[in-house]
DNA sequence: TTTATAGATTACGAAAAGTAAGTAGCTTAC
DNA sequence: GTAAGCTACTTACTTTTCGTAATCTATAAA
């Protein structure tokens, strides 16, 4: 990849939220926590790419993982306060929408 | 793709905006107009994949394309009405990143 | 005729995404 | 006790997209 003067965590940012599916999870995830079934449910989005997009928000910081040892096994998702803090700018992407698409 | 039931309007614009390149191609552009050397110079995207996004950028109505037939040639791309109404979009992301990573 | 410049386009190997089938651990039904 | 079902993954394989570098087009000056 070239390098740039670019700024490197204004650079991060655009990564992340402009990699593919990150901004729809978190969209879902504001709703509230949420089983890996029902986000994959909701977004047209396969389970192994919603597993390798879970994982990396994790490790970001943005999603916590929630294990519940019940029979069938329940696992739940949620914004971690990082996550919540990306709020508006998913707002923002949906006000444009309504606005101009 | 699997189906949902997913709002199309909202789908298509974390298409836009979650596509690699496409928000930072709109914050160099916020700057003014620009011609495609000083975009790529700007940015660590590769000539290839910058008249790629133009490209796409441009039938979305998003980005406008001028030719000036000096020598050697000029072309300038600027945001429509459309891309600028991006802005507080891309804003959002500058300033989560200013306060979260 | 060669060189230079800007803005692309092409070729090709590497990486990421899409699809479908399979796995693990535990439970209930037969 | 074994077969089937549930959730949350994981693996194998194909297709698409990306990244790098070389090439093309048009024009003009050396």
């Amino acid at each position: 990849m070239k390098e740039s003067a670019l700024c490197p965590r204004l650079s991060k940012a655009m990564e992340l939220v402009g990699k593919r599916w990150t901004a729809l999870i978190i969209y879902q995830l504001l709703e509230g926590p949420q089983r890996f079934n029902a986000i994959e449910s909701a977004l047209p989005i396969s389970g192994r790419l919603l597993s390798e997009r879970l994982k990396e928000l994790e490790k970001e910081g943005i999603v916590e993982r929630k294990v519940f040892s019940e029979v069938p096994i329940r696992v739940e998702y949620n914004l971690t306060e990082k996550g919540q803090s990306l709020e508006q700018t998913v707002r923002e992407i949906e006000n444009w929408a309504k606005s101009w698409l």
